[in-house]
DNA sequence: CTAAAGCCTGCAACCGGTTGCATGTCAATG
DNA sequence: CATTGACATGCAACCGGTTGCAGGCTTTAG
């Protein structure tokens, strides 16, 4: 029975009610084969009959092992983040660590705030989508083992979801139904995908001898794609690709309220794939590796604080096109 | 300048640059007031001169006060919980909280192993729509000071969004549209927030005189409330209120396969108000009001933490129909 | 001018574990 | 039978702060 006492279990009592020193209660936990097998049954026995549990904090201090980590996201309500922090998340806990989970804000300051928050009670951080510099990263990667998701900085390990080949497809696939006047709707300046998004449409544009434009919605969301489809139609292009689906489908209210019909005459193309089949018409977008990458960022990072290893890794996941209703009419 | 040290910065390093004892500098950051302003600045400077960071686990152990809370959501990746989480950690961080998330995948013994792994390192804990029973919840809140949301249980503080207001509204609404038979598509039997809507739906039908059945979704998602479908139109029914939006949207789509339309021949209503006006039609719902329960948990949860009154806190917000397209023609 | 009252600051114990080292026991070995 | 070594356990220092208490110095009151 456990007791419902004030929470003063400490190694001491669980060492006398076992008639042992504190120091053997401590291995019976962390190292029993250090001890007879007749003692560790005797010091567990006296600690499940107390109800004793060790002392996580005190456990941290001398050893320095906290089992914590920490993931950094710039925006929880993305939906492109959930899933990343669900697996991550899962994946932690099979090795029975906590995570802190931070919500930057897309905010560089915020994100910087939160790291020195974080980093004193864990053994190493994970920053998705960072909006940090450069070398800010660089900073607290010295402090600590440090992973990245979707941004690429020489040196520090990082696991990279490559949407550019899922956005070449797309320019190929806009190339074949005939447009010759695309638009790329930008995200954030800062961040990586982005970059790498508007890279790729930009350079398979030009080789496939299309025309393309870029607009820029700054923040990723709805309301920002709906308010960017002025200047989308400004352009005098037939479709776009949107930075994510939640920019594509705010482009697509914005071209209902103009009576522009999708995908008759315009097209629409998103990324991540984050809003399933759920958007009518149902939009054709980029795939999304999110599961994968939160996954493989957490155990590549239980990886580096075991082995101290600082090898330079770059973990890439591709990607490839969806095709659904907002690039080629249905039903017909 | 911040130089690259090993880490090595302890209290004694800056009581040394200092000049002064330990205990001076550590009172320098906690209790200004007790030394003369001189000394402080002293401190501080000498600290700031060598970047140290007072450790928070040394400081954990010796207080008891950590700084960190814990969150536990069935499954993050429902788009009821993001938004929560969001407004959670944005009031944590408020008052320098750190927050731990938990994902007890809609399982007991998940969560309870959860809690286990995160007591010794917060000082309170939220559980939002726990499936824990409520023996289990006591016996954590006897441990550490404890918030429900979406759950009811007596003595334990709570936040509750009473969906039953709305889901009265919703029954009323196709009850005056016409409809004489509907249906309750039912969550997770451990969902307090799924009895609350089951009981609402029964009792506001029955006194409106219609006729009600209940389907079983089990777990809340887009694949259970499609396979609901068939169990949904051999009830006979004309409209079904859907334990959550996921739900009501897999229904949609399952409705579409077997091309029964919708408002015309069926009428949908959802719950939480997560999907916006993203699926087509657009769904009429149960407004959601997680984003203020998210923030009054945290800021109950803190209030708790100052100020060890055990009062028996029950806070209520009610929400109300949001009525779109999947219950009114559109366009008429 | 002396005593009482503050105000600062340092000492040392403490929070609850972990771990290097020393000690003691017992069996195997020469 | 004495020596060596393996094994099990205890001692005490340590992790890095916090805090009750006491002492020294200055200020205020008598």
């Amino acid at each position: 029975m456990v007791s419902e006492q004030k929470q003063k279990l400490t190694i001491k009592q669980v060492a006398e009610a076992a008639g042992v020193a504190r120091s053997s209660v401590s291995r019976a936990f962390t190292r029993p084969e250090m001890l007879s097998p007749e003692t560790v049954r005797r010091v567990l026995d006296a600690a499940e009959q107390l109800g004793y549990v060790p002392n996580q904090t005190a456990r941290a201090l001398s050893t320095g092992r906290h089992g914590n980590v920490a993931l950094i996201v710039p925006d929880i309500a993305n939906p492109f983040f959930p899933p990343l922090i669900r697996a991550a998340q899962m994946e932690a806990d099979r090795s029975n660590f906590c995570v802190f989970l931070g919500n930057s804000d897309e905010d560089p300051k915020q994100e910087d705030k939160l790291v020195g928050r974080f980093v004193g009670q864990v053994e190493g951080l994970i920053l998705a989508s960072s909006r940090l510099s450069d070398e800010r990263i660089r900073a607290h990667a010295a402090q600590r083992p440090l992973v990245l998701i979707n941004r690429d900085v020489d040196g520090i390990p990082r696991v990279l979801i490559d949407s550019g080949s899922g956005v070449r497809e797309a320019v190929a696939h806009l190339a074949e139904l005939g447009h010759q006047h695309i638009v790329y709707v930008a995200g954030p300046a800062t961040s990586w995908s982005n970059k790498q998004r508007r890279f790729a449409a930009r350079k398979s544009a030009e080789r496939l001898g299309l025309k393309v434009d870029i607009v820029a919605a700054i923040v990723p969301s709805y309301d920002a794609g709906r308010e960017a489809v002025a200047a989308i139609t400004a352009t005098g292009a037939t479709a776009a690709i949107a930075f994510d689906d939640l920019t594509a489908q705010g482009i697509l209210a914005g071209l209902a309220d103009r009576n522009i019909s999708v995908p008759g005459q315009f097209g629409v193309v998103g990324c991540d794939d984050v809003l399933g089949a759920a958007t009518y018409p149902s939009l054709t977008t980029v795939s999304n590796r999110s599961v994968e990458a939160g996954k493989a960022a957490l155990s590549l990072l239980l990886e580096l604080l075991q082995s101290q290893s600082p090898r330079d890794i770059r973990y890439v996941l591709d990607t490839h096109l969806v095709v659904r209703n907002t690039t080629v009419g249905h039903k017909e």
